[in-house]
DNA sequence: ATTATTTATGAAACCGGTTTCAAAACTCTG
DNA sequence: CAGAGTTTTGAAACCGGTTTCATAAATAAT
């Protein structure tokens, strides 16, 4: 056991009593001369007073104490799988944390990691999140079996989802058109003339927002009755070099039976299959197009510059934030969702199909 | 105003005062009988009837009031400039974050981001970090002139750097040799028969990691009598196509003056500096070498594969988290420096310097 | 000058836990 | 079976704020 002399001061050691009893007035006043709220109901001249004994003690409220008393901590929190901070990944949590912390900022938030360390099985991982820490949740992209959700809404806690449509209409969640946003990338594929098109994910279709781009480019191809070429690969693959081999499949069939296009439901994922595209010898837009989707990855510095679908990543960050807010402040708010929608942005990557 | 009701539940209305009550026992009997450390003094039945109840129940812990009472929130604080999320320093974040969130869950210990507002003027955001929230705080690479962490150090909060060398001795910080590095791999590309190295940051030396890798190259580039020559960007300019436009810049000077190796202060700016000099006509790594820094930006996917400084975020989070535990254990534990080893990475887009 | 109002203040309870310490209830000894 | 020793338990204080409500002080009205 370590021995301390003397000991940390995270917290500052002078409390109100002491700015009271230095100032004169009571902890009540105090309490109140020092609270925007309250501030008013204080003689000036006293509020001035505690203020001033209060900035010559060094005084800084206790957050904790203060949100025992007010059963509100003005936090939010951010549920993360372990291993969602990825390599891979991480450019998207980079941009949509931003949005988050901005919007958070406004509304007078803290933000505050949380890291469900199972996803099966949150009553494993619900303690956590009910010991009062955060008064709601924002959860981003899970898996469809999470239960994780289900427990939160259950238990009234408020919960705002990033993610791709959920049925369940005590649920309120922001995201963009995943289903309809692939259908139109596809469309404008087919648009080029492309007959052939492949889609490549890095990700399985246990995520729901990959399910519905899945489901958004087989509508398209459907719908112009041209046959689907899909090659879905789980997370870990995909990291694993995945991307790189299925491209370059893809890229070896004979010419006849080759796609002409390849749309990749990531930006990253695009990046990859452009290098394997080219190291086939092959040429791209002029022998195979190449779409991704996020515009999250520095599309611009690829080579060709990428045609991607563009997600408002901030206004998503601000949209849970602003939906979780206002379930915080009152339940019955909850169930509301928001679809915000995405931009087509053509680059140099996807061209004319090959004659 | 609005009205409501029925109220959420983030924190769960049953208290451990209903499950005393339930279980025929004292608040304090069943608090010990609930928490590990003092369970051990409770009489085994008891102690069972009690969990059983607090199950049943569904009782869930007011981290709050234990906080309060414990003065303990088991709870680190990453500090972040508010920028710092940009797209281009992202993946770094999202490597970093992974060893931080493991090695805190090892050690029991939440973790929250903590925004500060303002670099200069740590007044400002002072009482954010000292309201009790958080036990201790991780701070990631700051610019110079920072104030905050003096502030933090000065009123004895327990504060752990994420950045190269400082002198305060009372400072605990983490980091690689950022100098010892830079000269490394300049050795390393002096020793491939490049005689004009040129630097290109993106970020300028006001981080005193930059600072000191700049200095690195200098000593190797100085020891070997050659002339340095530097693009120092900043952060905001090399965001902006300032990289691209200053590796062209050099590409486009006379064969006889232009750097035969380019080495870039980051991964990402490298792969844009391969962008740009293959654009001009030259060839990577035949006719220019492009180093990069970090190991962090899928230097694997560029093409050439990136030659570059592995970092080892993984360790340099752990490391951080248990040199912070260790000093809110025990705050007279700080002033501990701990420096951790690079690797040069050696791919594809670096060679011998053309004849 | 007295009473009615309004404004300012503080005593006390509360939020939900932990911890100390004395008392109560056992278990052993002799 | 008394007395000593050990194990369990609970009353009460505490952590540091907020909030309610009654009272005190100041101001206005009669």
């Amino acid at each position: 056991m370590i021995e301390t002399d003397f000991k940390a001061e995270t917290q500052s050691p002078v409390a109100i009593r002491d700015v009271a009893a230095q100032a004169g007035v009571s902890r009540a006043t105090a309490s109140k001369a020092l609270n925007p709220a309250a501030m008013s109901v204080i003689a000036p001249a006293t509020r001035e007073r505690v203020q001033r004994v209060a900035r010559e003690l060094g005084y800084y409220p206790s957050a904790i104490a203060r949100g025992l008393s007010r059963k509100r901590m003005d936090t939010l929190g951010i549920v993360m799988t372990p291993g969602s901070v990825a390599p891979h990944e991480s450019p998207f949590f980079g941009i949509l944390f931003n949005g988050v912390l901005r919007a958070a900022a406004v509304h007078g938030q803290n933000v505050t990691l949380c890291v469900g360390e199972t996803w099966r099985g949150a009553a494993e991982s619900l303690p956590r999140f009910r010991d009062g820490r955060c008064d709601g949740f924002l959860i981003f992209y899970q898996k469809r079996e999470s239960d994780l959700i289900d427990a939160l809404v259950n238990a009234g806690v408020p919960t705002v989802l990033v993610d791709d449509r959920r049925d369940d209409p005590r649920l309120s969640w922001v995201d963009v058109d995943n289903r309809g946003a692939a259908r139109a990338m596809t469309e404008y594929l087919i648009g080029l003339g492309h007959r052939r098109v492949a889609l490549i994910t890095d990700n399985d279709a246990e995520s729901v927002y990959i399910e519905n781009r899945i489901v958004g480019y087989r509508e398209a191809m459907e719908g112009n009755r041209l046959p689907s070429q899909e090659v879905l690969l789980s997370y870990v693959a995909a990291g694993d070099g995945g991307v790189y081999h299925a491209a370059q499949a893809l890229a070896r069939l004979s010419a006849a039976s080759r796609p002409t296009a390849l749309f990749c439901a990531s930006d990253s994922a695009a990046a990859v299959a452009i290098t394997a595209v080219t190291d086939c010898g092959l040429r791209v837009p002029e022998d195979v197009s190449v779409a991704g989707f996020n515009d999250d990855d520095g599309g611009k510095d690829v080579k060709p510059a990428l045609t991607t679908m563009r997600q408002p990543y901030s206004r998503i960050g601000e949209e849970a934030v602003s939906l979780l807010v206002e379930q915080v402040g009152d339940i019955s708010r909850r169930g509301r969702q928001v679809m915000l929608p995405t931009e087509l942005i053509v680059r140099d990557s996807t061209g004319p199909a090959p004659a």
